[in-house]
DNA sequence: CGGCAGTGGTTGTCGGTACAACTATTCGCT
DNA sequence: AGCGAATAGTTGTACCGACAACCACTGCCG
């Protein structure tokens, strides 16, 4: 327990301590935090509203849509969605349940499970695709100058390096995933 | 449901509908929904393990350690935590559970709430103020060149503006709240 | 070819958030 | 005054995600 000087607001504090935030980092903070906060929900309520599906549903969709025949082994598609393998398993079973997907065992690997994106599941996307894709735009895209963007990208690719131990933003790099090869 | 060409993945389709993402935006919203989703969980994790607090009850301390006489109204809270009241509200109740916050009554408003950061909810955000800052920094500024800190700051207000319905972002502006004029 | 570490997924439980009522106080209008 | 509308918060429920324990299969190594 510090016994700094308790009228002194914590996080204008002197630089005492090395590294503290400086008046320019500051201020980018509080503006991604905003974001980081605001726009989760407003995506999924979006989502929610016109197409009952979460922000994180609607892109594991998008990822099977993506591959291969549709397929794609869990693991492969919790590193795509930047999630966890328990956390795709309770998903998965939720969109099995309503036939959005299917899980089919894996041939030539006992362990690992397929999720194939059934007709249904594709009607989803598809149908959902549009609306959700104006909301980003109008949420993020249309504010933006053509520069900004690729500034945007750069930032991103920046705090990813240090955030994405994997690389997880490259491409699904043909991991296919009817064969055994995984 | 469109019945577009089921060969194709959705989200490359061509833009017959207007509005589509280009191929710049695109690259920059795949690494956006990246931080979107990785960034809150690192740092999540990292007060959860070294301070027992999570991201959100963090910055409610660290908003309430700022105000004047350590006091805010319920509403000004959940302004300033780009929150809702009702999610507020459990939130202060649990962290008034853990002494790190009490409620009281306004005077002069019988309906507000005023929260009221302890002495010891002090010496918690106190406590977790430099580790957390280290986190920020090593997962975003560390890898930003000066010139990206205020490209990012640019980038998110613009967003803000359409995503932040109220002046959230901007400071309090002095509204202090253990006066009835809240 | 038999054990054993490592990989791939699933399940159980718990904490946290959203959404929808519901209560209590204040404000506006006549 | 006094009634209705609006404001400020709280509570209840249902769902989602994190974490930890667990099971099943593979591959290696003697």
């Amino acid at each position: 327990m510090p016994a700094d000087d308790p009228s002194t607001p914590v996080s204008s504090r002197e630089p005492r301590e090395p590294r503290w935030l400086s008046t320019a980092e500051r201020a980018a903070w509080i503006r991604v935090v905003s974001v980081l906060e605001l726009l989760p929900g407003a995506l999924d309520s979006q989502l929610r509203r016109d197409a009952g599906l979460t922000f994180f549903e609607y892109y594991l969709l998008a990822r099977l849509s993506e591959a291969p025949n549709r397929v794609l082994r869990m693991s492969a598609l919790a590193h795509g969605t930047n999630s966890t393998l328990p956390r795709l398993s309770h998903v998965v079973r939720r969109l099995e349940d309503r036939g959005l997907v299917e899980r089919l065992p894996c041939p030539g690997d006992g362990r690992a499970t397929n999720a194939h994106l059934t007709d249904a599941g594709w009607d989803a996307v598809v149908a959902a695709a549009p609306e959700h894709v104006g909301e980003v735009r109008s949420r993020v895209f249309d504010g933006l100058e053509p520069g900004q963007v690729a500034q945007l990208t750069a930032i991103c690719d920046a705090v990813l390096t240090t955030l994405d131990t994997e690389g997880r933003t490259k491409a699904f790099d043909g991991l296919g995933a009817d064969g055994p090869t995984g």
